[in-house]
RNA sequence: GCGGACGUGGCGAAACUGGUAGACGCAAAGGACUUAAAAUCCUUCGGGGGGUAACCCCCGUGCGGGUUCGACUCCCGCCGUCCGCACCA
């Protein structure tokens, strides 16, 4: 096909920016016209897909590197946030694959949720039609963006072709014990009819429907991602290209703690049948002799026998389930409790003994459920004491605390310090006392067996995946009467979805389904029920990594492959799936490891991530919001106003918000690049903010990333008559403009290298529109010059194609756009990153600051490698130096070679 | 309450391991071009003071101390903003 050329250029219609910038370009001799972004992207991503340049082979033998993007939710639109994402994860790409990797960069669809069935009831389509029509549109838009994804490896989630091989997954964790089922508390959520894990609760809401969460008792599936609790701390330590903060989340979700378990023996004649001895975790076996009561959660099963016989008690933990989850409120509630009439014998003070209650602040789900309670050192126990009067005796005195006048007010003590009334623990510290104890405990019996024992306990609990919905991936069990439960033989597999469902009701549309979950016993070949659970869809994204590098396999991976792809290199998603879906993530691993499916015991190598899109609000009278589109901006002298468009009402502008519906302060990617070019929204992306910070989307920055396209663009279509011919070797080293040109353009490829290496795509951009600076500067000069500067203009071509060059992974199409019209044939997007030239990126001189006193008072312009005495002289024979001075003594020349000199008098 | 991050011009931000604070961009002001506007180009742009001028001086990175020849950077103590976790025994 043929393509204008540099000199033969677009016709402009460029919709917006602003009607009035439709205009022909007529300053400067050469008189380009602008760059018409919108054609230029249509062409060059025709020429990318034409070509297939981003495909990537698995046979190819170079180096790897796996750059992923964490991948949509199919809502129907992308957003900026999608643009901003995505536009790192392209330049990641684009850079590595310009430095010569085997780049895998692919793109899929996280589409199984809640939200196409919420559709499907709101407008009577089907999840999967919905879901995929909003696929085929936001493909459509990534395509815009111009990003260098190879979409021969796309996959969605709900693909029947996926979810199989999840099954098989499933199946195979079930055969490594890393799936079971239990009867379980559940969080119900009543609005989504269904189960949420612990974390998808916030304060006490359902994650995405908002509704207050119920507890419900439920046979669930769980996998069992304790198995793993130690390693997944561990291991958080060897991954080093992972943001500090997200390790410390998860440390901290994992949560792990040294302690004791120990029995104490009942008083016989006060416990009921059975019930010889109580278990309780502590991670404070040195309290033991501030012990004063034995408090046991609600739900112990203690609780339950005792409760049999006293409806008080059976009264209070019926209230206390009431408001079990329902109160995020439970912030401020009082520690309450109740007398079980129980007592248990304490381990070392011979004779005395401790009473049981039952109290409301002692979680069921950690530990044994059970405590002992040390109020002199624990703060909510210290709080039951007091509203109890049960005694509270320091056994531990803090240091320089006087141990006759010491006593508990309001706050426990939970620091160090030296034990006291502690019997055989008197005097040592709390570390020391933790061990005596300990070993005392463990070589007591009790029962015939060791009275306590070291234990290591983790919050982190087992993650429980089933849920009670349609458009997820099913669960390949069958329930028989006579077997029980059944796995799906794997010659069976898919469980495939039917189709044929309804959404007319609340509820579970496959457990309602007339026929679907009818089926015979794989065992016994009798009358059975399919499982008509679907799971989480926490797990289509916890192995879909996995599952890019060999899209195509009927086998959930092709090891070879995933084995030599894995681990992504570098990951690019949001904060706010810093715990679930990367822990999930790093668990599948180690599970499809343990399974054989996978090779490897880290999923993401490296991790960064990133900051949100905010924008200002607009906010009316009645308090409705204003959308951007909406409102008009005047900014007379700092003072900015916005009113409404339509009714020229003024609105408040409001601080800056993540862009979301509810506040209308959304921008729609589509718009900008329609209007703008996908490369103006990239650049703009890119700029400014450091990318793990928000960033602030405005119209002028903007319009600043737009008027810097059209100028490269300017740039190189005016520098074409003036700069040396294609192929003109730069000039050899010597003096003058075009030397002093060739190290800005390789000092600016080095930094820039630097830059992306490192993802600080806003020093990257600095660079970048440092070094155009200096080519317009050096081109406007160069056409002024009679009979031109042939170094000059050689020196001008190599800047100009570096510059390109490093535009290309931020602004892929204007490069492609300036490549051509520089005189190549070739694609920028394949040609290989430039090297700079290490001896054009030091110079011979250097200017460092002169300080008296640590004040700068002048600088010196010195040779780079000049002895500390000619500094020296230099220096203090300035005049800015000598007269500062006045003739006081010099005490002291501090001299840092290439850096500094400070005159200390 | 616990844990973490961050406070630098009007704004977004730079400043490599302690070495010229404010690169680069946005906004703003003035000027050139134009019948005019837009676009483009040039200049100024932390605060205060002095000088006809080249320039010079003082203050300045949330606040108060400290270490150092020298601190945005390190240490101690505050204040503020944001984000996680939240009865985990």
């Amino acid at each position: 096909m043929t393509r204008p050329r540099l000199f033969a250029p677009y016709r402009i219609d460029f919709g917006r920016p602003p009607a009035g910038r439709r205009q022909r370009l007529v300053t400067g001799p050469m008189a380009a016209e602008r760059y018409n972004a919108r054609e230029a992207e249509a062409h060059w991503q025709k020429v990318w897909a034409e070509k297939d340049i981003f495909r990537t082979r698995n046979e190819d033998l170079r180096s790897k590197y796996y750059v992923l993007e964490m991948f949509p939710y199919p809502s129907g639109r992308i957003h900026m946030g999608h643009v901003r994402n995505y536009a790192m994860g392209d330049v990641v790409a684009r850079f590595k694959r310009a430095q010569g990797f085997n780049v895998l960069h692919p793109m899929g669809w996280d589409a199984f949720g809640m939200p196409a069935e919420n559709a499907a009831m709101a407008n009577k389509t089907h999840p999967a039609k919905w879901t995929y029509a909003n696929i085929a549109a936001m493909r459509d838009q990534l395509k815009s963006m111009g990003l260098s994804l190879d979409w021969s490896r796309e996959f969605a989630t709900c693909d029947v072709e996926y979810y199989a091989r999840q099954q098989k997954l499933f199946l195979d964790f079930l055969k490594k014990d890393l799936v079971y089922r239990k009867l379980s508390k559940v969080n119900w959520d009543p609005v989504d009819q269904t189960v949420l894990a612990n974390e998808q609760v916030i304060d006490g809401r359902g994650w995405r429907s908002g509704a207050t969460v119920e507890q419900r008792e439920l046979t669930q599936w769980f996998f069992r991602i304790s198995a793993f609790s130690e390693d997944l701390l561990g291991a958080l330590d060897t991954l080093e290209r992972w943001p500090e903060k997200v390790r410390i989340m998860q440390r901290n979700w994992i949560g792990r703690s040294e302690g004791l378990m120990l029995r104490f023996e009942t008083v016989a004649e006060t416990a009921p049948d059975g019930a010889a001895d109580i278990e309780v975790f502590t991670t404070r076996p040195d309290t033991l002799f501030g012990a004063s009561f034995i408090g046991l959660s609600p739900d112990h099963p203690l609780a339950a026998k005792v409760a049999a016989g006293n409806s008080d008690l059976a009264a209070f933990i019926a209230e206390c389930r009431r408001m079990g989850t329902s109160v995020a409120v439970l912030e401020s509630a009082e520690k309450k409790g109740l007398d079980t009439g129980i007592r248990v014998r304490h381990p070392f003070v011979e004779g005395a003994t401790l009473p049981v209650y039952v109290a409301n602040f002692i979680l069921m789900d950690y530990g044994t459920g059970a405590i002992f309670g040390c109020p002199a050192h624990d703060q909510r126990d210290l709080e039951f004491a007091r509203a109890y009067g049960l005694d509270v005796v320091p056994v531990v005195l803090p240091d320089g605390a006087d141990r006759a006048s010491f006593a508990i007010g309001a706050e426990a003590h939970t620091g160090g310090g030296v034990m006291i009334n502690s019997g055989f623990l008197d005097g040592l510290n709390p570390q020391e006392a933790f061990e005596a104890a300990a070993s005392e405990l463990e070589n007591r019996q009790l029962g015939g067996r060791p009275q306590g024992a070291r234990k290591v306990n983790f919050r982190l609990r087992d993650w429980g995946i089933s849920r009670q919905r349609y458009w997820g991936c099913p669960i390949p069990i069958i329930h028989c009467e006579a077997c029980g439960v059944v796995p799906v033989p794997d010659c069976d597999l898919p469980v495939k979805l039917p189709e044929d469902v309804t959404f007319d009701a609340p509820g579970n549309p496959l457990a309602r389904h007339p026929a679907w979950s009818k089926t015979s016993c794989p065992a016994c070949g009798g009358a059975a029920r399919r499982e008509t659970d679907t799971m989480d869809t926490f797990v289509d994204s916890s192995w879909y990594f996995a599952r890019f590098t060999a899209p195509w396999a009927d086998t959930p991976t092709e090891r070879a492959a995933a084995d030599a792809w894995l681990p992504v290199d570098q990951y690019i998603g949001g904060i706010e799936h810093a715990i679930l879906h990367l822990l999930y993530s790093r668990f599948f691993t180690r599970a499809m490891k343990a399974s054989g499916h996978i090779g490897i015991d880290e999923p993401f190598a490296g991790l960064f991530t990133q900051g949100m899109v905010v924008h200002e609000t607009y906010r009316a009278g009645d308090g409705s919001w204003a959308s951007p589109a909406e409102v008009a901006i005047s900014g007379e002298g700092g003072q900015r106003r916005a009113v409404l468009k339509a009714s020229g009402e003024e609105v408040r502008i409001g601080p800056l918000e993540k862009m979301s519906k509810s506040r209308r302060n959304t921008v729609d990617p589509s718009d900008i690049i329609d209007s703008y070019g996908a490369d103006t929204a990239r650049w703009f992306m890119l700029s400014d903010s450091p990318p793990e910070r928000d960033v602030n989307w405005t119209e002028d920055g903007v319009n600043g990333a737009w008027r810097f396209v059209q100028r490269l663009w300017r740039l190189v279509a005016e520098s074409g008559e003036i700069m040396a011919p294609v192929g003109s070797p730069p000039p050899s080293p010597g003096g003058g403009a075009a030397m002093a040109l060739r190290k800005a353009a390789h000092r600016a490829l080095h930094s820039v290298g630097q830059d992306l290496e490192r993802l600080r795509f806003n020093r990257a951009v600095a660079a970048i529109y440092e070094l155009a600076n200096q080519l317009v500067a050096d081109a406007a000069a160069l056409r002024d010059a009679p009979g031109g500067e042939p170094d000059t203009a050689a020196a001008l071509r190599e800047g100009i194609e570096i510059l390109i060059q490093l535009m290309a992974p931020m602004m892929p199409h204007l490069a492609e756009e300036c490549w051509r019209a520089c005189g190549h044939d070739t694609l920028v997007s394949q040609q290989p990153w430039p090297q700079a030239d290490a001896s054009l990126l030091v110079e011979d001189t250097v200017t460092i600051a002169v300080q008296i006193n640590g004040k700068r008072r002048d600088e010196l312009t010195i040779a780079r490698d000049a002895a500390k005495e000619d500094i020296e002289s230099a220096a203090l024979a300035l005049d800015n130096v000598t007269r500062a001075i006045a003739g006081k003594p010099v005490r002291k020349v501090i001299i840092v070679p290439q850096r500094i000199v400070n005159v200390v008098v």
